[in-house]
Order: C-alpha cells, then sequence, then structure tokens
DNA sequence: ATCTTTCTAGAAAAACACTCTAGATCTCTG
DNA sequence: CAGAGATCTAGAGTGTTTTTCTAGAAAGAT
C-alpha cells in the first residue's frame, strides 16, 4: 500500500474513530459534521471526500462495526460442532460483544441501523448478507441431520435471534432489570427448545 | 373539555396525522417542519407550541402508534384464557397489526422509536409501561399455575416478543422471503415450546 | 368589561449539511 | 528525474432546515 493510500486510510480511520467517541459522548443528535471535525482534527473537505454525507460516514460506521459483531457471532457458531452448543456460543458471543463495545453496539441496534443496512441494494447488502447467509450455511446440515426443526429459515433466524437482540436492545436502553450473566445461561437452553427437531 | 382546549387538541391531531402521511409518502428523511405544516395547513408556530420540536413531534406519534399496536397485542392476550392461545393470539395481533398499519409500524418500528420511548424518564415511560407491565400481569399467574416456565419476565418477554419483532422488522424492511401467515401458524407452537414450563 | 391564559402566526436568527475551488502530496511514465 | 495526472486535504461560501421570538387572536375567569 502507498504512503498515500496509507494516509488515505488513516484519515478514514481517525474520522469513524471520533465519530463513534462523538457518538458515545453527545448520542444521534450530536453526532454533527463539525462535532467529527472537530473532534478528529480532520478537515470538513476529507470528510466529505471519503464518504460523500454525514450519512455515509455513519453508515460506514455501523457497517464497520455491525460486521465486527457478525463476525464474532458466527466465528463462534463456526467453532461448534452441535447445534445445541452452537446456539450457547452464539448467545454468549452477542452478549459478550455488546458488553465490551457498548457504543458501537447501540449504533448497531438504532434504528439507523436498521435503514441503511437494507434500503437500498447497496454495497451494505454484501457486507451484510455475507454473515446472515453464514449463518443460514451454518444451520442447514443440522436441519438435514434432523437436530434442527425443518422451518423456514427466516423462522430460524427470527426464533434463534430475536430474543437475543430483544434483550440486548433492552440492556443497551439502560433498563435495569436485565441480567446478562444470567441470560446467558438460561437462554441457550430456551432458544434449543424452541427451534429443536425433537418432539415435545 | 372547553372549546379552546378542544380546538388545541384537533390542531395536534392534525398534525400528527400529517405527519404520519408526510412519513408514509416522503421517509424520514422528508419529515422536515415544513413539509408538515404544508400537510397540515397549521402554522410554524403551533407546531412548537403544541410539540416544542420535530424531535417531540415525531416522539408523540410513535408514542400514540406503538400505544395503539400494544393496546391490539394486550386485548388480543386478555381475551385468552390459556397461556398457550395467548401466545397465539399476540402473534396474530401483532402480526395483522403491521399488515393494517404498515406506515405507522415502520415508524414505531425504526430506531428512534427506541431512543425516544426510553432514553428520559419522561411521560414516554408511562405510556409505554402501562401495556407492558399489562403484558407482564398476564402472564403472571400462568407461571404460577406451571404452565409458563419461572423465568425472569424479562426473559419471558424477550423470548415472547423477540421472534414476532425480529419477524416484522424483516417484513417492514421489504425483504421477500417473509410470509406472515405462515409464521403466524408455525410461530406460535414454537415459542410455547420456548417458555413453556412442560420438561421438554 | 378587563385581565389572564392559551393558542395561532410567521418573520428573523441560528445551526446544519453540503458544494466548490484551490492547493498539497504522491505515483507513474517518458 | 521532470512533470502530468491522480488522490487527498483544506476551508470559505451556499442553501436549507430547525428553532426562537414577538405579536396578536380567541376563550375563560374575576
Amino acid at each position: 500500500m502507498s504512503p498515500k493510500q496509507q494516509r488515505g486510510v488513516a484519515t478514514a480511520d481517525l474520522l469513524l474513530d471520533a465519530a463513534l467517541r462523538v457518538y458515545a459522548e453527545k448520542g444521534e443528535q450530536g453526532l454533527t459534521v463539525s462535532a467529527v471535525t472537530k473532534a478528529s482534527g480532520v478537515s470538513l473537505g476529507s470528510l466529505y471526500h471519503h464518504f460523500g454525507s454525514i450519512d455515509g460516514l455513519v453508515e460506514a460506521l455501523t457497517l464497520r462495526w455491525m460486521g465486527r459483531m457478525l463476525g464474532d457471532v458466527v466465528t463462534a457458531l463456526q467453532r461448534s460442532r452441535t447445534a445445541r452448543s452452537g446456539i450457547g456460543a452464539l448467545v454468549r458471543a452477542y452478549l459478550d460483544f455488546i458488553q465490551e463495545h457498548r457504543d458501537a453496539a447501540l449504533l448497531v441496534h438504532s434504528p439507523a441501523a436498521d435503514r441503511k443496512g437494507m434500503a437500498d441494494g447497496n454495497q451494505a447488502r454484501a457486507s451484510q448478507e455475507a454473515p446472515v447467509s453464514a449463518f443460514a450455511a451454518w444451520f442447514q446440515p443440522h436441519i438435514e441431520a434432523g437436530e434442527i426443526a425443518p422451518l423456514p429459515m427466516p423462522l430460524i433466524e427470527s426464533l434463534v435471534l430475536g430474543p437475543v437482540i430483544g434483550l440486548a436492545r433492552r440492556w443497551l436502553s439502560g433498563i435495569e432489570d436485565v441480567d446478562l450473566d444470567e441470560a446467558a445461561r438460561i437462554l441457550p437452553e430456551r432458544i434449543w427448545r424452541s427451534v429443536s427437531a425433537e418432539p415435545k
């Protein structure tokens, strides 16, 4: 990588890092162009050169962290052999991530994330669907092996991820009644019951 | 209610209705102060008198529809006698609502909704916690009766609502692979397996 | 009848995202 | 190794959007 490109990447990183700091400190409202340029020391022109718009910057930031989170989750999945242990690993990886990167997780779980990620068929889709299809790819053999019930994949995803995401949102929003350790202990067993092929 | 108050409420309603129309037509970006004042025929001053800010207006709109949605769901719950049928009624009520009020549901499921609803301890909390605690109140007896497993209430809520919300978000975002009728048939049984007290 | 409060109105101010031109730094080719 | 071309940095300037502020109309209270 040439020095010029290096500098470009470094500038983009400065902006992304600064944007997350600003978001953590001042929230969604405070995440303005001037706040980010001040916090990063990078000029307005550079911001627009690299990201095109403030939404572009937020989208890039969201995708970066969404990618990291889904990467953690998929890695945890792929290390697991049985469907049951995979669900446990997934839940732990997800909850670990939001505890370790609370601010980033808040951004990823924000409404903007849904929009940006899904709205128009841009590169967002690619970087999201890779992990999502990895998710489906991991479950497929377990369906065929008779461990997981042969439900439509969207339903399996909702049953497995829905409770975890719901709990994560609740914890992220600052509600005090959520004990993530307890959840990590109890949820996998319960999710397993909902998607397993065994008769009840 | 005095005529003056009546007019005030009518004006606020005009603004809320117009805001939803604007949102439905032009999306989140298009939901500006001037668009709402034009669409409603109400002046700028009135908007700020009633809602204080554009965010205040959006928050009020979100809470109004969130209240209606949770109201539908809780009503469906309360008509059910057994835990199992309650879960089925809840799922159907939820999915019916998002189909019937797609635009409002999009707003309610947007990121802004999480923020606004939970962030600061304002009246938002009250209008949300009423239905939520109604939810808990309905489940409590079924836990004590041994139908539902004695899990912490946040976990029960996540297990029951998480999959439904996840699927709803997916459908609302326009992904084509979700069949809500099929989901309404399959999900209740699966959710029931996850929270029921019976041994597996 | 006048005083007070609530509501409506829109001009003016402030904040904001974004564009545009200029110039610096690096690469690559003749 | 000179200089043409590409990429990146810089910030003043533009247009739009939110918000504030002052004024006045309508209703109820005394």
